[in-house]
DNA sequence: AGCCAGGCTCTCG
DNA sequence: CGAGAGCATGGC
């Protein structure tokens, strides 16, 4: 299966994001993405890799399943596959947008072709959004890690375990007890039991929300929701929906860095991070990729 | 050792 | 109502 990107697109410096964690979750290694997705209740391994010149780029993508995949998978695959990496975006549009930024723009030339990625499911962007509350990300990915090989399911390829990640159903229908095990506090437990209840039962819809044209309104939905807050649907929404105008502003990192590039690392509030992001306009929470993407690789003004 | 880490809810006063 | 406690684990 072969994918065109749009461009600008840097498949390396995009993948390399997933060079670190578990590698039987996610891999990137040697210019080689692996990851198992869930299409229409399958499992499949797709491994990806980028080919092509300065004009067009191209995944090349190898699948792997223990079923057979049908042409309407074949189609959902590519779909996901375009959500994982945001081939369609357009990053053209960003740079220009943000070049009354001096500090931004500059950024965006050192970082060309980076492009953010999405998670295949909004529950899976919420999940993580929701450990990832007040503890560190060192202890937050150490237990979504743990929920993942906990109640994912698993794929075997040539000798190697890849976990997927679990489903609402699956999720719904464990105890808080079990979650707990996998260090979640009892709150945490609760929250995402019980949105993982009203998913498998109907009464909750995440996807719908991609179609939202008004990240306000998403905001406010979500927030009735226990266990959510605006950091969480900001979050959820940036990682999850392709709301790349979605910024958690009120995040204690996100604050850190964009401080590091604009107050010579002063302690800033989220109400003044919110008054810098003004500058990107809807690209916000792009932009703020962008800056945690640069501290990562040591980028410096 | 103890305190803090990409928040949120619940409980007091 | 606004402030404050409590929560999970890992690292410093």
């Amino acid at each position: 299966m072969t994918i065109k990107a749009v461009l600008p697109f840097d498949f390396e410096l995009s993948a390399s994001i997933f060079s670190e964690g578990d590698k039987q979750i996610r891999r990137y290694e040697n210019g080689k993405f692996y990851q198992v997705i869930r299409i229409n209740n399958k499992l499949v391994l797709i491994s990806a890799k980028s080919s092509g010149s300065r004009d067009e780029i191209k995944l090349l993508v190898d699948l792997e399943s223990n079923e057979e995949i049908s042409n309407r998978d074949r189609k959902k695959i590519r779909e996901v596959i375009y959500t994982i990496f945001n081939l369609e975006l357009d990053l053209e549009k960003f740079y220009q947008d943000v070049k009354k930024d001096k500090i931004m723009s500059m950024l965006t030339q050192k970082l060309r072709g980076l492009k953010i990625p999405t998670t295949p499911t909004v529950f899976e962007a919420l999940v993580d959004s929701i450990i990832e509350q007040q503890i560190s990300l060192r202890v937050a990915h150490s237990l979504e890690r743990k929920v993942t090989k906990t109640f994912g399911d698993i794929l075997k390829v040539d000798d190697q375990v890849y976990y997927v990640f679990p489903t609402p159903q699956k999720i719904a229908s464990a105890t808080v007890e079990q979650l707990r095990e996998c260090g979640l506090s009892y709150k945490k437990a609760e929250y995402i039991r019980d949105i993982a209840k009203m998913i498998a039962e109907g009464t909750l819809d995440l996807e719908k929300f991609k179609d939202y044209e008004n990240i306000d309104e998403i905001i406010n939905d979500l927030s009735k929701i226990r266990g959510i807050g605006v950091w969480t649907a900001e979050l959820t929404m940036l990682r999850g929906m392709q709301k790349f105008e979605a910024i958690p502003a009120d995040d204690l990192g996100l604050r850190r860095v964009i401080s590091h590039y604009y107050c010579n690392d002063r302690k800033i509030s989220g109400e003044e991070a919110r008054r810098i992001a003004q500058n990107w306009g809807k690209w916000k929470g792009l932009a703020a990729f962008y800056l945690i993407t640069a501290e990562r690789l040591k980028i410096e003004i």
